[in-house]
DNA sequence: CGCGGCTTTGATGTTCATCAAGTAAAGTGG
DNA sequence: CCACTTTACTTGATGAACATCAAAGCCGCG
């Protein structure tokens, strides 16, 4: 108990609450005390497409990207996750290596679980089972219904879902810093470099945004809702 | 025992195999004793986006296809699903609501089961849970990379990809009627019905296909993989 | 300090959507 | 069963949206 609290604080963690509130304390403990935390820096690579599912990884802290390599060597970001949201559940369950890397945007800190204890509390535990089953239907549902939606809007429209998805979902800020480069934010929504920056530019030039570097300001939140809507 | 396999010849059903492998045959009875079977004709829409979700949705013969509104009033096709593949596993246990239609594309065989008894089997049965899992996870992964792949690729490209996915996945044959009219393969491959025209044409044009009407003749597979890939 | 990667802008060409117009096929009501 | 309507399919012409190419400034880092 003592040893468990000193490692992370386990009684507190964000994730009794929402992953594992049907999880007992016995349970818990049991799981934790095989858990490793780990912190990653901007741009680390945590998993990388084709390595061996290990563990089970949770994140704490930060943001990270889920991408993929094409055959003609570009990169496809799939989503951008952040804590509570997806849990890199994808793909865990159903292969035996990552189809998708990922990558932290921000500095993180991640926790491991041992997989075959996550298995047995499964196994074990049949309203953790439902709870799991619901998070991973949530998470990708989520990446299926946002990719939709990408798909169907033209070049404006999809920067200023970008910048929506980054001010109103991550940072609840008018004010924020991209954490991810014009390059990423193209590999994110299917469309050119140059593209993006074009239309940033455009934005900025109509006063809808302010750029300084990496630092946006959302200056028109309706006018982009407008964009990020109807084009 | 006997009602049972009156009903449908639930001993016999390739779910028991793929999705009840590990379901003892007390527990198949009695989820199987709450079941319904529904035929559908191509066409008929089984759920209607923002239906109730009620039951547990099971395609057993026939091809379906998932598709949602965009907010200008076009459809999109998310994926289509053949038995075994998706068993409409999609936010089924995340929403109350369906996010997506169901519509038949070729006459169809359905079984609903009842939803709390799927999850009651989920909470006794550890083993079914993971199984579940499993194929929850595989079913989303293949979604997601399916309209990466999708995306990535050009008008030709995508076409190609539409026509491989017919003849190597579903039907196995160089000869198939399509089950999809060329708007809805436009709207499956996100491009305007004269352009999937147009490709398809061009494609006969080269020698690569032969088109009489709904019916798909590939000539030329080697070409058409390549077009697939490379553009 | 210089090199490589990120950013920016402009010019150019390709890809693709849109518009228009016509044919074929399939359902509908008298 | 046939005229009628509607829906699916097809082709061409045009322009808009977007990728590509080119060139230069910027910044961090060894």
């Amino acid at each position: 108990m003592d040893e468990l609290s000193e490692k992370c604080t386990c009684a507190e963690c964000h994730m009794r609450t929402l992953f594992f509130a049907h999880v007992s304390k016995d349970e818990l403990q049991k799981v934790c005390s095989l858990k490793t935390e780990v912190a990653y820096g901007k741009g680390d690579v945590i998993v990388k497409e084709g390595d061996k599912i290990g563990g089970f990884l949770y994140l704490q802290k930060g943001l990270l990207k889920l991408s993929r390599k094409t055959s003609d060597g570009r990169d496809q970001i799939l989503c951008i996750s952040k804590p509570f949201d997806f849990v890199s559940l994808l793909s865990v369950f159903s292969a035996s290596e990552f189809n998708y890397s990922v990558t932290a945007i921000s500095d993180s800190l991640t926790c491991v679980l041992d997989f075959n204890m996550v298995k047995d509390l499964v196994k074990e535990n049949g309203s953790f089972a439902l709870d799991l089953i619901q998070k991973l239907s949530e998470t990708s549902d989520q990446i299926i219904l946002n990719s939709l939606e990408i798909k169907r809007k033209h070049l404006h429209g999809r920067v200023a879902h970008v910048l929506l998805f980054f001010s109103d979902d991550i940072y609840k800020s008018a004010v924020f810093e991209l954490p991810l480069s014009r390059k990423e934010i193209a590999e994110y929504i299917g469309m050119t470099t140059e593209n993006v920056i074009r239309t940033l530019s455009e934005f900025r030039k109509d006063g809808i945004i302010g750029i300084e570097g990496k630092r946006i300001t959302i200056i028109d939140s309706d006018r982009l809702h407008s964009i990020s809507e109807h084009g």
